[in-house]
This record gives C-alpha cells, sequence and structure tokens, in this order.
DNA sequence: GTCTATGCAAAAAATTTGCATCTAT
DNA sequence: ATAGATGCAAATTTTTTGCATAGAC
C-alpha cells in the first residue's frame, strides 16, 4: 500500500490524484514550524526529489490551499508564505511578527476573553455592516526577545 | 506659495523634496476610500499628469509608507495595496474583506471592549512571549451585504 | 550650484500558463 | 485506457534598479 499517509482520503476519487510531491509538500509543511515561501520548500524537496518543477510547487500549493490543508499568507515584504493547516490536531493560531529580524511567532494560547470578544466583535459586524464573518487574519508586530 | 499643502512640513530640510507628484499622489490616497495597488494609482495620475513614471510611484509609497503617510497592505490576492494613514483625523481602523467580490471595508466604529482587550492582549503577549507589540492587523474574512 | 526626484529602459523577482509526457486510477 | 499531474520553457505580473536629465532648495 505506497503512498499510505493520513491524508490519504482527501484525494481519493477521480478528481485529485495522490501523488509523490503532494505527500512531500503536505509532509514538509506539516512537520516544520516555519512559514515557508514556495522558493523554500521547492529548494528543500529539490534534495529529495531532483527534477521537481517549481511550478508544480505553486500548482499543488495552491490546491492544497483551495483544499483548506495549508494557509496562503501574506506577511510583510517578499513573497507569500504558506502553513499547514490542520483540522484538528493545530489550533486556530495568530501571528506576532517582529518587524527587526522578521521572524514569526505562532500564538494560539488566547485568552478567554480574546476568544469572547472576537465572537462579540463578529456578530456587532454583522448587525452593523451586514456582512457575515467566516475568518479572521489577527497579526501582531513588534519587537521580539532577541530583537527589543 | 506653489505646493502649498497641510504635508508641506513633512518634507522639509534637505533631505526630501516636495513634488507634484508626491503631492498629487497624498491628494489622491487621502481623497479616495479605496486601497488603491501602484497600478492603479499610476493609471489614474496618468491622465493629470502624462509623462509619470510607474517606478516613481513605486518610489514614492516607499518613500510615503516609510514616513507613515501611508500604510502598505497585504491583502489577498495580487498586488500590494495602499491606503492613506492619517496621523490625527482617521482613526486606526481594521479591515472586512469579501472573499467573493473582493470589497474591502474599513471599519473603525469599534466597541469599547475591543479596544480594551486589544490593549489586554499585547499586555499578555508581552509577558509570555516578551514582545513588545507595536502595532497591529485585523481583517476579518467573509460575505458583504451584496454578496451574502 | 548642489543634490534629490523623475522617466525610461532594463533587470529582477514572483507567479502563471501551454504543451508534450508521465502516471494514478 | 483515460484524465489528471508533472517538468520545462516561455510568458505574465509585480517590483526594483541604473543612469542621464529635470527640478527643488
Amino acid at each position: 500500500m505506497p503512498l499510505a499517509h493520513k491524508w490519504r482520503n482527501r484525494f481519493k476519487g477521480d478528481v485529485f490524484r495522490w501523488t509523490l510531491i503532494r505527500k512531500a509538500i503536505l509532509d514538509l509543511l506539516s512537520r516544520t514550524s516555519k512559514h515557508m515561501s514556495a522558493k523554500e520548500i521547492y529548494d528543500t524537496l529539490l534534495k529529495s526529489y531532483p527534477g521537481i518543477g517549481l511550478s508544480t510547487v505553486y500548482r499543488t500549493l495552491g490546491l492544497l490551499s483551495r483544499m483548506d490543508l495549508v494557509n496562503k499568507l501574506n506577511i510583510g515584504e517578499g513573497e507569500r508564505r504558506y502553513e499547514y493547516r490542520s483540522g484538528e490536531e493545530k489550533a486556530h493560531h495568530h501571528h506576532l511578527i517582529c518587524t527587526n529580524c522578521g521572524k514569526i511567532i505562532d500564538y494560539s494560547d488566547f485568552l478567554d476573553e480574546e476568544k469572547d470578544l472576537i465572537r462579540k466583535t463578529e456578530k456587532n459586524l454583522a448587525r452593523k455592516y451586514n456582512f457575515i464573518v467566516q475568518d479572521h487574519n489577527i497579526d501582531f508586530y513588534g519587537l521580539c526577545k532577541n530583537c527589543r
């Protein structure tokens, strides 16, 4: 049973195929805590999969993003970055971004009050702007412990 | 006194010069409620300033961003967008972004609780992660009133 | 007059697309 | 066998840079 994997069943049927590259990218992103760019992912995989193409990495990341298996991040300068998005294991999180060294820290140990407030705010926005909130993105910018 | 303007004094001295283009970009961004890309700004200004260069627009936006007169936004797909950032008149705001039509709504009528909480959260992060928060970015994604 | 800002062209970076071939189903 | 996935090259898109000239101080 080659390529058995926990994501295997998401690629069942005739539409999406379960391939080496797709598995490799999911493995990589789910194991790293880094937020990697397409180029970084490509460079990393090149070691184990010589001949792989950068465009395949882009296409795969687009697919995984549409499948909600990864998040596409628009953070700071430069290219887009990607992070693994787990349905269950890893909680929704916010980011702390160091404006000096660029380090990105994931933070998910929200205060209870914080969760309450987001819920309250979303309700408020729904009423005031007739806007249905589906998701949110919260980034704090500042100085990390090494740069402060 | 040509080019008199409320931003004039920020360009005093020998370092930054107060030019037509810089005034035009500030005027445009401060009057629109749109979040414009460099290309859109360029296309708009081209009507009044034929011969203007796209690279000048990029360079100017970079400068204005460094001077904290505009915010550089990393939102959704495609290019970076820019918004005017007033020191006094316009309050800090968050964004509502429609995932269907791409419309971006600024929202600044925060609940008092919301402001409290953000302050509390920042303090919490400072303690927990030794991270000094300087700024934050909060975007809600969902469906606007036309698309819901 | 000096030194910065601009336009233009060219370069670089980031991302997407077309197409022949390969491969999972 | 069939339709989707891949690699490669080429094309696009977005942003930056070099340089001669124009313009602000």
